[in-house]
Order: structure tokens, then C-alpha cells, then sequence
DNA sequence: TCCTATGTTGTATG
DNA sequence: ACATACAACATAGG
């Protein structure tokens, strides 16, 4: 389920766990998302280790902990297609695909994901490690510009808007919906050629891709309560799914088809090639 | 049974 | 080296 919004909503249910000691770390015998990480070394630093801060950026997560000795450790979470994190009871028993449980006092903090797209990363020493300083410039960030989104289509010029926009290294953090939802209020056909756009349509999606992100994150990001919020009837999203769904502008039918190997949901009536 | 799923990465090809 | 397309990863739910 995760994009930007959604990775901070999860990021912020650990925050339970913020300044409280991890008395034991469980990991998951055979789980595949530490694809990179060694249990062993997880397992040995974590234990004993107090949890500072945490940032989301993009997709990525980033729990920073001290060890015992106050070495500083990087604790990395990617939550993939289904990845979630939770907050149980300190005697959680894991479950089938709880992968990382790590036990304080008075609760634990669960990442869990059944289908194991999901990534933990993990990184000790002084400095912040290459998987989350290399993360590109966040979309409502200085960097984010209108020309550096026109060079990024202009060397993507044959390929389709649609898997342009899912692509990290220039749009950090947006996903399948979010996608979707920026071509739909640029009233941008999702198969237009990345190269095709012309100057107005590429600040028009430079704006609209600010807009969702600013508002996905007040909507979802920000909130506290104990099911993922849903953003509202007047955009596309509640009305994307389901067969037979139309659009909240026109009033007209909506269209799905899979386009870049993504089933992508669009207003014929708004979004013309 | 078959199809779908809010993601990324490796590989083949141009 | 770069752009492009697509299979693969693994599982649950309709």
C-alpha cells in the first residue's frame, strides 16, 4: 500500500517507541526481506539499543538508534507492496510474516509483510549510510523544479508519462495511485510520450505532483488514527478501483488498462492523447 | 481456477 | 553508456 504518504503514516506508529530501550530483537528464520542485512549483526547491535528519531523519505524509512556504547545505528525499512509496521503488546507472539519484532518494555514494534517485497537495511558507525543519502531530492523539495522535470522527460522522450512518473530517481515517493491521480489533474493522457509534453502541460505536472504529495501527506501522512485514512471523494482515488467507477470532475466513466506493466486508471473525458 | 494487487530489480535488447 | 521493456520476486484475497 505504501507511497510517500503512506510511509510516513506507518513511520509515525513507531514513534510510540521513541527514547524506550529494545530489550530483544526477533527476527524471522527464513524472512527474504533482509536481503542485504546479516540477522546475526541486526540481532547484536539492536539489543540493548534505545530508539532516537525516525524521517520517511520517499519510500524509505529510517529509524535511527544508539547502542549501549552509543554507537550511532541506521536502521532502514522499505515497505514494499504490503510491508506495514504495528505496535503489539511486549509479549507479541510473531506471526507468519512479521519479519522484525523488536521488544521494549512496554510494547513492540512489528514490521510485517506477506509478501516480502519489503527491505530492512541496517548500517552502524558515524555516518549516515550511501541506501538513504543517495535518496533523489524530495518532490516538495528547492530541487524539484519545473526544468529539472522537463531535462528528466526529455531523456525519457519515447516512453510513456505514466512509468516515467513512477521512476524514484526523479519523483521520490511516487507510486502507482499517486501517479495516476497527478495525470488526472493535469489532465494528462497517461500514455502520452514522456517527450511530448509541452512546456505548460510540464509545469502544469510539476504543480500537480507538488499538490498531491502536500496533500496526501496532511491527509494521510499527519494522521493518528488507527486505520490508514483515505484521501477524499473528490479525487480520483476512491472512485479508481472498483469496475464501473466515474469520474469526480466529469461525471463520466473511467478507463483501466495496464500501461508500463501498472493497471492505470484514467478520465477519457479529461485525458485525451 | 484465475486474476488482481499503493514496488523494485535484473536482464535482454536496441 | 543509455534508454526501453518485461519477467521475476512471494503471497493473499476476491
Amino acid at each position: 500500500m505504501p507511497e510517500l504518504a503512506e510511509v510516513e503514516y506507518y513511520r509515525r506508529r513507531w514513534d510510540a517507541g521513541l527514547h524506550a530501550p529494545v530489550t530483544r530483537v526477533l527476527v524471522h528464520p527464513k524472512a527474504g526481506v533482509f536481503k542485504t542485512t546479516s540477522h546475526a549483526v541486526l540481532v547484536r547491535h539492536l539489543t540493548g539499543a534505545t530508539l532516537l528519531s525516525s524521517e520517511a523519505a520517499a519510500k524509505q524509512m529510517l529509524f535511527r538508534f544508539a547502542a549501549a556504547d552509543h554507537t550511532p545505528l541506521w536502521l532502514g525499512i522499505h515497505l514494499g507492496m504490503t510491508g506495514e509496521l504495528t505496535v503489539q503488546p511486549a509479549a507479541h507472539t510473531p506471526r507468519k510474516s512479521d519479519h522484525l519484532v523488536l521488544v521494549q518494555p512496554d510494547r513492540a514494534l512489528v514490521f510485517t509483510d506477506p509478501r516480502m517485497f519489503g527491505r530492512v537495511l541496517f548500517h552502524h558507525g558515524p555516518d549516515a549510510p550511501a541506501w538513504w543519502t543517495s535518496i533523489a531530492p524530495a518532490v516538495l523539495s528547492p530541487a524539484f523544479t519545473p526544468a529539472a522535470v522537463a531535462d528528466f522527460l526529455r531523456r525519457r522522450a519515447r516512453t510513456p508519462i505514466k512509468p516515467v512518473l513512477l521512476l524514484q530517481e526523479r519523483f521520490p515517493g511516487i507510486g502507482n495511485w499517486m501517479a495516476d491521480e497527478i495525470l488526472w489533474r493535469a489532465a494528462i493522457h497517461p500514455r502520452r510520450p514522456a517527450g511530448s509534453l509541452t512546456p505548460a502541460e510540464i509545469k502544469t505536472l510539476h504543480r500537480e505532483t507538488r499538490f498531491v504529495a502536500t496533500h496526501a501527506l496532511r491527509i494521510i501522512g499527519s494522521s493518528t488514527a488507527a486505520t490508514l485514512p483515505d484521501p477524499p471523494k473528490t479525487w480520483l482515488f476512491p472512485h479508481r478501483w472498483a469496475d464501473g467507477g466515474t469520474c469526480p470532475k466529469t461525471g463520466a466513466p473511467l478507463v483501466r488498462e495496464d500501461i508500463g506493466g501498472r493497471t492505470t486508471c484514467w478520465s477519457p473525458a479529461r485525458q485525451t492523447l
